[in-house]
DNA sequence: GTAGGGTTAG
């Protein structure tokens, strides 16, 4: 008896079709018992009742009775939704307590099971044990390489697959694309897909689109998207995610709109997707639009982290600081993010008093909570806090300290003038200093005019990116401070011989949901000669309450020859007098750009902010500066 | 029958 219920499910596909799949019961009336203890193991699996099926499996195990292998993936599946590890094991064991290997199907759902577990040894000693392999078996491995970005195990395990004569489907491929490390490598599997006549298939539609916009490839992913005949809201996700991650607002907002008229309603990944088009775009007016939609999923805790770095980056702490006190969820993204944004817009005591009250609420810092903490330390000065939160990293936390934390430090005690301490700490790094490092040191060298050690800083970063322009640029300039003309007139060649172009400044203002884009002494906009005509006016007032134009920044333009001319048409005054002019009375004046704030802008807002009464705010690269009442809250160190 | 897609902080 015992013999034929586990041929019942254990027998080779050969022998099974000799063998009667009638219920044992209905042969052995006296074995009436044993035929219910399978029943019940059964029920109890199909109705997801984890204990008791566990309990009907022991009852089982002592008769050796075995169910058939559709059961037990039921209980497989049950185990993985209440993430009973436990229990797992005691199933696993017990389908391999019968004298035959268990069916590859259910070999690979425990496979599975090991890798959703994050129990990959295990699963690895397990494929690396079948006597056969399917295409499931495969992609279940290929995956949960994948997943885990060991993208060269991946890689290889397809090219293994293939020499075992096991051909890749639509889910071996919508996997491992995400594993190619080169666009070669994904163009080369892209030839595979449409091969075999796969690429119609829209999981493998998106794993592309994907893939190519992570290499860059926007053109690629949009023919992708484009010959998708049939629609699939994913997909429309995948193309909008793309634009934005390749820093396409405009685009990414574009196809928002298109697939909305096409029919298909925003889900969290759309709107997570829009709203970083929007962060990266500095749009509030648009962004806040957003939120309108985000309501429904006001318990979503991607989209609020979205929706809070939105409102950090467009510079309105208002609505971060209250909708994250709103926030029912904060993970250790709300805290970094509600952190990093307070430190890039001035508010570095507040930040590092939310770092306690993170710490209190139990959730662990990261790598990345600690970039935001040393950002606000370095941004205000504040060397103790600095240097008691960077040992802490290593000490409490046991995160080694990376390159950018070095960077802080280093920025830390350059702004402080211990421009000797900052060389020995970049000495003393453990990994190797790269153009990150030498940055902050440079341009305290600058702002502490030492010629000697930026000289040498300035090497340092154009030996690893020869193709930093702003390097070049503070290098000449360090060189004209001191007259070298020869040595100016070199780093200039050096720079044309090497094709390296400063980067024009730009200036952008949202108004009225439309970008307004200004160039250094742009005269392109349509109403440009109105926007001068106040930019004038603007001056002349100024410089009735004291302004003068601070040429010495003029220094840092290659082509700052003209001077005050030159600085007074620099596209962020553009902006300024532009939104003076079209945004009413009372509204914040946002504007975004592209390249660090000079110092002349800097007073330049700051008297603005006080003559007009209107407030200010402009973000650059790094950070933000809200100008108000004539004073920044950067504190004029930035 | 078992395996696959889109989203958040520097």
């Amino acid at each position: 008896m015992k013999a034929i219920s586990k041929l019942k499910w254990m027998m080779p596909p050969s022998l099974s079709r000799h063998f009667s799949h009638t219920p044992i019961a209905s042969r052995n009336v006296s074995n009436y018992s044993l035929s219910s203890l399978l029943d019940d193991f059964t029920r109890f699996c199909y109705q997801r009742d984890l204990p008791r099926a566990i309990r009907a499996m022991d009852a089982m195990q002592s008769h050796g009775l075995h169910a058939d292998a559709v059961t037990y993936s039921e209980l497989i599946k049950c185990c993985l939704s209440r993430r009973a590890v436990a229990e797992a094991k005691l199933v696993r064991n017990h389908i391999f307590s019968g004298g035959y290997y268990p069916k590859t199907f259910l070999v690979n759902t425990l496979l599975n099971m090991y890798v959703k577990f994050d129990l990959l040894e295990e699963a690895q000693a397990m494929f690396d044990q079948m006597p056969e392999r399917n295409v499931v078996s495969w992609t279940v491995m290929i995956s949960a390489y994948c997943k885990l970005k060991l993208n060269n195990k991946a890689l290889e395990f397809m090219i293994l697959m293939l020499r075992d004569g096991v051909r890749p489907n639509m889910f071996t491929y919508s996997s491992v694309l995400r594993a190619c490390d080169s666009l070669v490598n994904v163009r080369q599997l892209h030839c595979g897909i449409i091969k075999v006549g796969l690429d119609s298939d829209v999981f493998v539609r998106s794993a592309l689109i994907d893939i190519y916009a992570k290499w860059g490839e926007l053109r690629c992913a949009v023919s992708v998207f484009n010959e998708m005949v049939t629609g699939d809201f994913v997909v429309w996700n995948s193309i909008i995610g793309a634009f934005a991650q390749n820093n396409d607002g405009d685009g990414a907002l574009n196809l928002f709109k298109r697939m909305k008229r096409a029919g298909f309603e925003a889900n969290q990944p759309t709107l997570t997707s829009v709203l970083r088009a929007c962060t990266g775009l500095a749009l509030l007016e648009l962004g806040t639009q957003v939120h309108v939609h985000v309501l429904k999923y006001d318990r979503d805790l991607i989209l609020n982290n979205a929706l809070l770095d939105m409102y950090c980056k467009c510079g309105s702490l208002e609505d971060a600081k209250s909708l994250f006190n709103r926030m029912v969820e904060r993970d250790v993204i709300s805290w970094s993010t509600m952190i990093a944004g307070l430190a890039q817009n001035g508010y570095s005591r507040e930040a590092l008093e939310l770092f306690e009250s993170m710490k209190l609420s139990g959730t662990k810092p990261n790598y990345i909570t600690f970039l935001g903490i040393l950002f606000a330390c370095s941004h205000a000065g504040l060397l103790e806090d600095g240097w008691s939160h960077f040992r802490s990293m290593r000490n409490v936390y046991g995160i080694d300290p990376g390159r950018e934390h070095y960077g802080c430090m280093i920025d830390l005690l350059g702004r402080a003038g211990k421009l000797g301490e900052a060389l020995r700490l970049i000495e003393e790094m453990e990994c190797e200093p790269d153009a990150i490092t030498w940055r902050p040191l440079l341009d305290a060298c600058r702002i502490h005019r030492n010629m000697d050690v930026a000289e040498y800083a300035a090497k340092q970063v154009l030996n690893l990116d020869p193709e930093d322009a702003g390097t070049y640029i503070l290098l000449s300039n360090i060189y004209a401070n001191s007259q070298r003309w020869e040595d100016v007139a070199e780093v200039r060649k050096t720079m044309r011989e090497r094709g390296v172009r400063k980067e024009p400044g730009c200036s952008w203002i949202e108004v009225n949901k439309q970008i307004h884009a200004f160039i250094l002494g742009d005269s392109s906009h349509p109403q440009a000669v109105q926007i001068n005509r106040q930019l004038n006016l603007l001056i002349y007032k100024l410089r009735e309450v004291g302004y003068v134009p601070d040429t010495s920044f003029v220094l840092r333009d290659l082509e700052g020859e003209q001077k005050e001319d030159s600085i007074r048409y620099h596209s962020e005054k553009l902006a300024i007098a532009f939104g003076l002019m079209s945004l009413s009375r009372g509204k914040t004046i946002r504007i975004r750009k592209n390249l660090r704030i000079c110092g002349d802008c800097h007073i330049f807002a700051k008297l603005t902010a006080k003559v007009e009464h209107c407030t200010i705010v402009i973000r650059d690269p790094i950070r933000y500066h809200h100008f108000q009442d004539g004073i920044c809250s950067c504190g004029d160190y930035w």
